[in-house]
DNA sequence: GCCCACCGAGTTTTT
DNA sequence: CTCGGTGGGC
């Protein structure tokens, strides 16, 4: 209401003042940004130095010079972020003026892009977005029906590589005009890799489905293929700005480099310190050689952090400076000292989570704080339970974000597969979940047949059924009556989307699909769960209805939907109304703050995470995510380890992360006593005359956890690649850690920790090598041999 | 073709 | 420990 009574009253005169009032407050390293008008510009900013304000600001003032939002394309992070931004524009500048903006992730951005004219590509434009499940599934089938060894052609590894192909926009063409490409995979004792990316291209495009990097690669292809649209989308996006630009990979890249070619008015803002996605494809060269790839690219830094206490943001300085690659940038701040960062060690990860939640407890009573003002950042998303289990213990209210999401469940995404035949029929993924479920006495050999078909004719499963009769299949009658009954039904709940909207069509669907009385027949409280959890979704998709509403040029069709829940993120959906602790990935939590940040397990192998610790440019990137995890902390920061954890259902051994010791101790405050360093690095360590230990030579010497080196196996793609751009990066870690060849069962062993004890058995290969140990006084224990430091006495 | 019970493998991070 | 895949009995 008051909003609108301002969006009367206000004249546009005092609109312009109050975007002037607002760039004034701004510091003059952020204001130089904002006025930057034309030609390429990018923002180097620290973590806390403000840069969504920048962006904003800067989209603002563009459109008060006369800019038409129309022409100006911003790429963000996440939706939400996205989202708020926008309403923050609109705002400042008026609704009205801010309605045209595009403004979002490069997925969804580019998805919208490619519904146009995706269909010069050969897409329809109802076409699916394959989320990742859907993809590995479908490459399984692939290796299944190609006869292939699922242990060799593991399709977790497949995907993965294929994946990276498309976001290097290696084509299958491409592929197959790469020797170097088919020898690698060769080499990976996977010589059919080309085949299963052959494949698995024809059947998403046969399925009428783009895959996540299909949203930028296609793009891609639209844009070098079709010289009218590219010009087009240049004409249109006259001014582009990246938001997050150390984790773009080269398919974005390219894009962008595209799209800013005629007007190369484009503002990307990073931080190359934060750069923790090389993952999935992004690549940090892009930032740091941006001003190689414009004329006259002016440079702007943002070092000044508002965010954290000195503490916090020196104790991050003295973490990252560690690393070698990076743009050369100092971030300071005006803030006060405050406390220092806490570290705690518990015995397990269950007390860990215990200290976690009484600490919150405790924090909450003594400075009136809210749930809302603490985040628990962990490196991987099994660490959560262990807190979750000790918050609820003491009723403190959490949410967990990412992990497996609720459009991800089961029961969600089989709603949303009928869904999606409704929209596309030839969706394969979404046809072969729910043709059999509810059971409707269709099996896997029927399926498997129409498979065969469907490949066969180079049509979908749904298009066989459709034609069975012209067919000669081995199907018997009653089956085949059972196959046309699905797809009349899928084909009445198309004619009801016609006319109804996106709630409509899915509480039908939920009803007559069978899937409600499925669950509620159920009985069980996992299958009422179930059916609360379909509940829910109906619930959501009328708020969706409802919100569609008020945004120009939707329908609140069902495919909106659809396309919102395939790209949305967990944290696109957070309304931040109910007043929660967070817990998240370290990842999920980038360009997040909080007051009081938790970062648990805190541990060798766990953070640096044993995955990525073989090559020097893995471990900078752990320690960016470290970085990045300090760098959300406002007030407070705590630093937790554990002794033991449990893992794969057994506890195992854990050692304190390097990450802790490269902290400078001047910003850190041990609430457990340390132990004793003297004693733990006594025998490979040389003390100066005043016995003191060399700190600086800590690292290097200490026996450290890692890879035995006769079992590293560092990707040698990887390694290949790097070695030309970065040669000294691509050196694996060395690990000193060596086990005693005379180890053996039976051997008397010394432990520093647990004492005398007897080898007991060994077991596990590589990584996994451990024994199990029958200690004299501490009982019997299994250790990893790369960590446990031991002495075979005989 | 369906269902249940057992076994085996897997956990890095995500649009 | 937990999910997913498989195989045997119906």
């Amino acid at each position: 209401m008051l909003a609108i009574m301002v969006k009367f009253t206000v004249p546009k005169k005092s609109k312009k003042k109050l975007l002037e009032n607002y760039i004034n407050q701004l510091n003059d390293a952020q204001r130089a940004p904002v006025l930057h008008k034309d030609g390429p510009l990018i923002v180097i900013a620290g973590a806390g130095s403000g840069k969504t304000r920048v962006l904003t600001y800067r989209i603002a003032y563009l459109m008060s010079l006369g800019i038409d939002s129309f022409n100006i394309l911003a790429l963000t992070f996440t939706n939400k972020a996205a989202r708020e931004m926008k309403a923050r524009i609109a705002a400042i500048v008026g609704n009205t003026e801010a309605k045209n903006l595009m403004m979002g992730t490069f997925h969804s951005v580019f998805a919208r892009l490619l519904r146009y004219d995706g269909d010069k590509l050969g897409y329809p434009s109802n076409f699916t977005i394959y989320d990742t499940q859907d993809s590995q599934r479908l490459i399984a089938s692939i290796i299944k029906e190609m006869g292939l060894d699922k242990d060799v052609y593991k399709y977790k590894q497949v995907q993965n590589r294929i994946s990276s192909y498309k976001n290097s926009l290696i084509t299958v063409r491409a592929y197959f005009n790469d020797a170097e490409m088919q020898e690698a995979d060769a080499m990976a004792k996977r010589p059919r890799m080309g085949d299963i990316y052959q494949n698995y291209v024809d059947r998403c495009f046969k399925a009428g489905a783009m895959d996540f990097d299909d949203l930028l690669l296609r793009t891609n292809e639209l844009l070098n293929k079709y010289p009218e649209v590219l010009a087009k989308y240049q004409d249109r996006f006259r001014y582009i700005l990246v938001d997050e630009y150390q984790d773009t990979n080269h398919s974005q890249y390219l894009i962008i480099k595209a799209l800013s070619d005629k007007f190369q008015n484009i503002c990307v803002v990073g931080d190359d310190a934060q750069s923790i996605y090389s993952f999935r494809g992004a690549n940090i060269s892009n930032i740091l050689n941006f001003q190689k790839d414009y004329d006259n690219v002016i440079m702007y830094r943002l070092e000044q952090n508002y965010r954290s206490t000195r503490n916090i943001v020196n104790a991050a300085n003295s973490i990252i400076e560690k690393n070698t690659n990076q743009l050369e940038k100092v971030v300071w701040t005006d803030n006060d000292d405050g406390p220092a960062i806490k570290v705690h060690r518990s015995p397990t990860d269950a007390e860990e989570g215990r200290f976690v939640a009484g600490s919150i407890f405790e924090n909450r009573m003594q400075h009136q704080m809210s749930n809302g003002s603490f985040a628990v950042l962990y490196r991987t998303n099994s660490q959560s339970r262990a807190i979750e289990d000790a918050l609820r213990k003491r009723d403190i209210p959490y949410r967990i974000y990412g992990g497996l999401s609720f459009y991800q469940r089961k029961e969600i995404k089989d709603v949303l597969s009928y869904l999606r035949l409704v929209i596309n029929p030839k969706d394969e993924e979404a046809l072969k979940r729910v043709i059999n479920f509810p059971a409707r006495g269709i099996g896997m050999s029927t399926l498997d047949k129409l498979t065969v078909a469907a490949n066969h004719y180079g049509r979908s499963i749904f298009e066989v059924i459709e034609n069975l009769d012209r067919i000669n299949l081995k199907i018997n009658a009653g089956t085949k009556r059972k196959l046309v009954d699905f797809t009349n039904m899928i084909k009445s709940f198309q004619i009801m989307n016609e006319t109804t909207d996106a709630f409509a069509i899915s509480e039908h669907v939920a009803k007559k699909s069978g899937l409600l009385l499925e669950f509620k027949k159920d009985g069980t409280p996992e299958g009422i769960a179930k059916m609360d959890n379909i509940e829910e979704l109906l619930n959501g998709i009328k708020d969706f209805v409802e919100g569609q509403k008020e945004v120009v040029d939707a329908t609140g069709n069902i495919s909106e939907f659809l396309e919102d829940v395939a790209l949305a993120t967990d944290l696109d959906n957070d309304t931040g109304d109910d007043d929660r602790v967070a817990l998240m990935t370290i990842h999920l939590a980038k360009g997040l703050e909080f007051p009081h940040v938790y970062i648990v397990g805190m541990e060798e192998d766990l953070f640096p995470s044993g995955m990525s610790m073989s090559t020097r440019s893995e471990l900078e990137e752990e320690r960016r995510l470290f970085y990045v995890a300090l760098t959300r902390a406002e007030k407070q920061a705590y630093l937790t380890y554990t002794q033991n954890r449990y893992r794969w259902g057994k506890l195992i051994d854990a050692e304190p992360s390097r990450f802790l010791e490269e902290i400078d101790e001047k910003f850190i405050e041990n609430l457990t006593p340390i132990e004793k360093p003297a004693y733990r690095y006594k025998s490979t360590i040389d003390t100066d005359i005043f016995g003191e230990v060399d700190k600086s030579k800590l690292r290097q010497i200490k026996p450290k956890s890692g890879i035995p080196p006769s079992t590293v196996k560092p990707n040698e793609n990887q390694l290949r690649k790097l070695r030309k751009l970065k040669p000294e990066l691509a050196q694996p870690i060395g690990n000193t850690n060596t086990v005693d060849p005379n180890l053996a069962e039976g051997s008397l062993i010394n432990h520093t920790r647990f004492g005398r004890g007897t080898v007991v058995k060994i077991d596990g290969i590589g990584n996994d090598r451990k024994a199990e140990i029958q200690f004299d006084t501490a009982g019997i224990k299994k250790l990893l041999l790369r960590f446990a430091k031991l002495e075979v006495l005989g």
